[in-house]
DNA sequence: CACTTTTGTCCGGTATTTCAGACATCATGT
DNA sequence: ACATGATGTCTGAAATACCGGACAAAAGTG
């Protein structure tokens, strides 16, 4: 018995398992890491091996290389392996090379203390919308999605200012059609989609109600990079009946803290 | 003129410049990867290869791969290169990662793959109730708590279960007196969070509606071990808003899988 | 301006690495 | 007990990824 539900994923992924095709280790270690980070828990070597469509033989040969490395470490009492310490030094030192990307993680956190919200910091990863970092509310059970996780853009609010810079054309070719189906079936009509993100770009913010799930209110502001572009949002998750007068007060904040990371034009 | 001070650390790397050797590209990525992070800056290609002993050719050819892969990305107006965005993700994935996975992960998957629903693993940690493990519904937004965070035990349905083996004097002795109060400010009377403990031992299953916060139905079941005690629970978390007859399916389910997992006295 | 160094790209050959398959051991389930 | 499937390790062989080297263009030096 395979010792997960990881087949589904395997057809998901879209590698196409070709047979008889000779692949470099470095291509590899990228599907391996991809896809470990995709599933989100420790993963056996044989699980490996099928998800990225790879020998087992050559999977336990780059497993045991990235476990030498601390890339990969094992967890567990046998057999499955995660993420090991030198990611996390790695991640670290990306996160904190550049004074702008520090300022706003220090903006994070000083607005999560200040408001006891959930906030985030959001961008695009391909044509998927990420969460790149977060600060969540303090109460024990939370509304929120994982660092990492790729979700289609027209389903956030930040998706709809990360796309502001497109033309329609730009942007029907750049979304891919399938992601305009919402989670509970519901599809949303591109011709609104475009119409929300034209909105947001006037506006300078935008926002969603109970769109990607019926508890959240989400409200984004754009951080822009040195030439004007949207790079990043910041991004509140709110309970979704949150008091108006609070959501503009919140809304205020959000604005002014986005707008005070934007770098004005070279 | 080499760009940096860069010759001191190819010594110091320790790392041998043999000529003629020829190595794999998996270790290349890795010795690439563990250069940059000493340097703790952007490097250039070129000082990339002297620095790991790699030809040009073949470092320009690792980095662009890595580039793709956004595991390094351009910093600066040329040449420079230092982690990307995926390590950040990698890195955050491993710190998360809390320990006590592994034993009833099987079940854990099948149940989220069979309900789509929220599934976690509860146990205690200390005088207070963690989360051990979970599988979350799919869709981009959830209700969820994080693993490892420790939450006051009257404010869970587990928490109900797992203090069952206690008399109401050491029940009153082992859970803070601030515990009671819940995070929106109400307080339980402890009076009748023994009630609860008493029905939930009585009943085998213990629910909690819009307890801890306001969306929320858990369900908990417990987890004998060998001595027939209760240390661990297994857990859904649904949308206060389930309809009461899927309720009750997937409460038969989870008592049913939780009995499954229960150990039968030593 | 002449001179040197570096950058980024391309190419063909071969030393190597990936691959397929086999095998002994464990687990799991019937 | 038997059948099935997964794990971890090896091996030989062939496809190819890496290497060395060459080159034009750019950038620094005197």
């Amino acid at each position: 018995m395979m010792s997960d539900g990881v087949t589904e994923l395997i057809e998901a992924s879209g590698i196409a398992p070709q047979n008889g095709e000779r692949r470099r280790g470095i291509d590899r270690v990228i599907m391996l890491l991809e896809a470990l980070l995709r599933h989100r828990a420790p993963m056996r070597v044989g699980d490996i091996a099928r998800m990225i469509g790879a020998p087992r033989s050559t999977t336990y040969e780059i497993v045991n290389s990235l476990l030498e490395a601390e890339m990969l470490e094992n967890v567990g009492t046998e057999g499955y392996v995660y993420f090991g310490r030198a990611m996390h030094l790695f991640g670290w030192a990306y996160s904190h090379h550049n004074a702008h990307y520090r300022r706003i993680l220090e903006t994070l956190d000083r607005m999560a203390a200040e408001t006891g919200e959930t906030v985030q910091l959001c961008g695009l990863r391909g044509n998927k919308y990420v969460v790149l970092d977060c600060r969540d509310s303090p109460g024990p059970f939370r509304i929120s999605s994982d660092v990492g996780v790729e979700v289609s853009i027209p389903w956030t609010a930040s998706g709809r200012l990360l796309v502001g810079h497109m033309s329609e054309e730009e942007i029907k070719n750049f979304i891919p059609a399938g992601d305009y189906k919402l989670p509970d079936g519901r599809v949303i009509a591109p011709e609104e989609f475009f119409a929300d993100v034209a909105l947001a770009r006037r506006q300078g913010f935008s926002e969603t109600a109970a769109l990607a799930d019926r508890f959240t209110w989400c409200m984004a502001a754009p951080i822009h990079d040195g030439h004007g572009a949207i790079n990043k949002t910041l991004c509140f998750v709110l309970p979704v009946d949150t008091p108006e007068v609070r959501r503009g007060e919140l809304l205020s904040l959000l604005r002014e803290r986005a707008r005070g990371l934007s770098l004005v034009g070279g």
